[in-house]
DNA sequence: AATATTTGTTAGATAGATCTAACTTTGTAC
DNA sequence: GTACAAAGTTAGATCTATCTAACAAATATT
């Protein structure tokens, strides 16, 4: 069974391969806040137990075995999460820090139980999707707010970014998955957009900020 | 701060001292199921820390600090076992493996989020003590059901053994904390009790199993 | 009291996860 | 196409938690 560093390699493996495509050593190394040769080191340890394959110089990528491992540990990751915020009363920015910990736990029944209480969901608070017992995750393309053309009315579905910064941030501006955003006008100048939503307030969100809200249109 | 591993040989110590007064590194070898030397090494180390008292050859015993340490482990234990039993549906002889993983996560929130939803409960569902948030534990100390004398009505309040062997053999009698029994008649020869409870079934049980029953009289 | 048993200690080895320092390979810029 | 910078590797050290083998102290048995 892998240790639990073993599983925050496997994890952070899986999302940058998401993420980026490809994973090298440095990546992993200011990821996880260890050495490149500490890397170095795992990454032959992991290959040594088929999880990952490798070759001197070439980037790291997840074999069949590590790639359902690792998706099994963003299950147990997002399962939690989900429990604090609906079952347990967390904000969204409050688990994290949490989950990080909670994933790590072997005892299956502890996160079906868990599943089945919050009626199977198939995303986490942040719009993330969950994979499913045997592993397997779908992929959700959404769109950045900042693609959306100005007069276009979309729901903001999920995040690319779930540091707690930026969810204090949406708290801030009352910004919840689920809602509908219209987009008001666009600056030239600095790509930043005024946007409504639920007919109430209006604000001005800058490029970063749009970049990081995964919007689908409204249909 | 102390390692899963030093939170560990911390509770052990606590509990085993609660148990029995005394505790020497031969007891805690053969609970925590590592060598002698280990213990010894590990010891040395916790001492370090101020946590444990220690002198060769001599029995060890827990500062005050490694006290509250171990205090609010074990009271994140018990916390968890009750939240497993009362608000996630797991049978009482489910909750210690998962709760000996639990117990070592570092997020008070966590715990005083439980806490709150269970209504701050006071013993866990073995009827052990949950430990106050300052590391306050109450000593209670019930009788054996094996020193109640025929004829006379008590409560069960607590188990001397907690495992799961224990728990299913229980369950099998359908015996949970809170139901009255009367004791019938005890077998001089074996101290075996005929008990009935709440005026249904009675069963015969052994000096064995009658040690492991605390209760309390009915007033 | 002498001996045997149990309990505890010391020494030395190993495995996992990490580091720094030194070196090598790969990729980029001129 | 040489030279520089970035990325990656190797070697060697450290710290934690563990082990076994050998020895020593305390306790129990006869
Ligand atoms: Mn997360
Ligand atoms: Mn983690
Ligand atoms: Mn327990
Ligand atoms: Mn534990």
């Amino acid at each position: 069974m892998a240790s639990s560093t073993e599983e925050n390699y496997l994890k952070i493996l899986f999302n940058l391969t998401h993420e980026k495509g490809e994973v090298n050593i440095s990546e992993l190394s200011s990821q996880l806040g260890v050495s490149m040769p500490t890397v170095n080191s795992m990454i032959k340890n992991l290959q040594k137990s088929d999880l990952v394959h490798y070759e001197k110089y070439k980037p790291v990528t997840l074999s069949e075995k590590g790639k359902k491992t690792a998706a099994l540990i963003v299950r147990k990751h997002r399962l939690t999460e989900m429990f604090l915020v609906n079952k347990m009363g967390f904000g969204w920015e409050e688990v994290h820090q949490i989950a990080e910990q909670v994933e790590h736990i072997h005892a299956p029944k502890f996160f079906e139980r868990m599943d089945e209480m919050l009626g199977f969901p198939t995303v986490d608070p942040h719009g993330s999707p969950i994979p499913d017992k045997h592993g397997r995750m779908q992929e959700l393309h959404y769109k950045n707010l900042s693609q959306v053309k100005p007069g276009n009315q979309v729901i903001l579905v999920a995040l690319a970014d779930s540091s707690s910064d930026f969810l204090e941030f949406l708290n801030s501006r009352k910004l919840k998955l689920g809602m509908e955003l219209k987009i008001l006008s666009k600056e030239t100048y600095d790509q930043s957009m005024i946007v409504s939503y639920e007919n109430q307030q209006s604000e001005t969100l800058s490029e970063k900020v749009c970049e990081k809200l995964l919007v689908r249109s409204v249909e």
